[in-house]
DNA sequence: ATTTACCTACCTACTAGTAGGAAGAAGACA
DNA sequence: TGTCTTCTTCCTACTAGTAGGTAGGTAAAT
């Protein structure tokens, strides 16, 4: 019997903190093989090539990202709550230093010199990442609890951009809470107070 | 007599663009070689190490921004077209690909592996960008040609994620346009309608 | 005479990736 | 049940190429 996390497992998890503090080419299989007890040359029996890993990795981010999501969408009453859940979210992410990075905002930075395979499914989360969004925003527009100034989807965009803004701006100054600082009004704005 | 551009500049020029489109660890003296023609060995003369090339590209662009910065609030009449012109500006850099994103706004995300001295720089930029910003609201706010929700601080620094944010987008999406779809709607935003 | 700007040639450390083998687990089968 | 075979996982040892950086020299400008 496997254990509970297996060794591909750790090495996506160990590969997914090196991306976040440093993108693509600011880990490599030593730091991997160094960080998990494990000689590099197992780390390619794994993985054969880096945009292989990286691939599978952002794969593997995506699913976990969409499901939860979805169960975000399902366990959470209202819209404004569920885009306040979402940003609380990265708010403890960024604070507990578990992942204060999107692991897609991180490569999509790098875009232009990305494994083509990794770049389109790095342009593949910000799509469903606004789908999800404008998805949001469309139902609490129907249902009177938001209101909206654009289109869902044009407001979904400039959601998500103050989002992928206020991580750099926690990072840059250093400071966690400096990332609600910048979202919550973003998201205060659109919530209807008549 | 110095050539109009010295070599100096042409290797600052370089690493800025390579920096640009794939970050610190994105590029070799090796990729500023080939580019300009010039051996490894007589990169090392002009700057001794990769930190200190980096350091003074930061500080040259740093007072570039500020230069430029500064005449625009000279030159141009109100607030609200400051900040027009501001976002006008990014938006034919990423459009012509001259300049496709910021050179700190880059180095931010990588912020953790960051030499020292440039982190500290790169955080200096995110400084007075946020000053200069929050100055323009503030004049805009007190003329009554801007409507602040919040404290100047806390829109500039809304303002500024949002800005960085269109890039990333604009990157990720690969379409120019989207950076003014995000950023025009947060101008707007501020000005007052009445 | 010294400095500046460049060169060739080199160094050590590290990069991703490969070859081939050892040890064990998992089935298949008598 | 034992044992033969195969697959998985990991290893040591290696490759070619690249990283940042250095030593020491040449030629021209100051």
């Amino acid at each position: 019997m496997k254990s509970i996390t297996s060794t591909s497992e750790k090495i996506l998890d160990i590969a997914q903190s090196l991306i976040v503090a440093g993108g693509y080419n600011g880990f490599s299989y030593a730091d991997i093989s160094a960080a998990i007890g494990i000689r590099k040359a197992s780390i390619h029996h794994h993985f054969p090539t880096k945009a292989e890993l990286v691939s599978v990795l952002v794969d593997r981010y995506r699913q976990q990202t969409e499901a939860g999501l979805k169960s975000l969408r399902e366990g959470v009453s209202s819209p404004a709550e569920q885009l306040q859940a979402y940003m609380n979210y990265w708010h403890s992410c960024i604070r507990d230093a578990s992942l204060p990075f999107c692991v897609c905002a991180m490569l999509a930075s790098e875009m232009q010199m990305l494994p083509e395979e990794v770049a389109s499914q790095v342009q593949g989360h910000f799509h469903s990442l606004a789908r999800w969004l404008a998805s949001v925003l469309q139902t609490g527009a129907e249902n009177g609890h938001l209101r909206l100034d654009k289109q869902p989807e044009e407001e979904a965009q400039m959601l998500m951009a103050s989002v992928h803004g206020a991580m750099l701006s926690a990072r840059a100054f250093g400071d966690p809470e400096l990332f609600i600082a910048i979202v919550a009004p973003q998201i205060a704005r659109l919530q209807a107070q008549d």
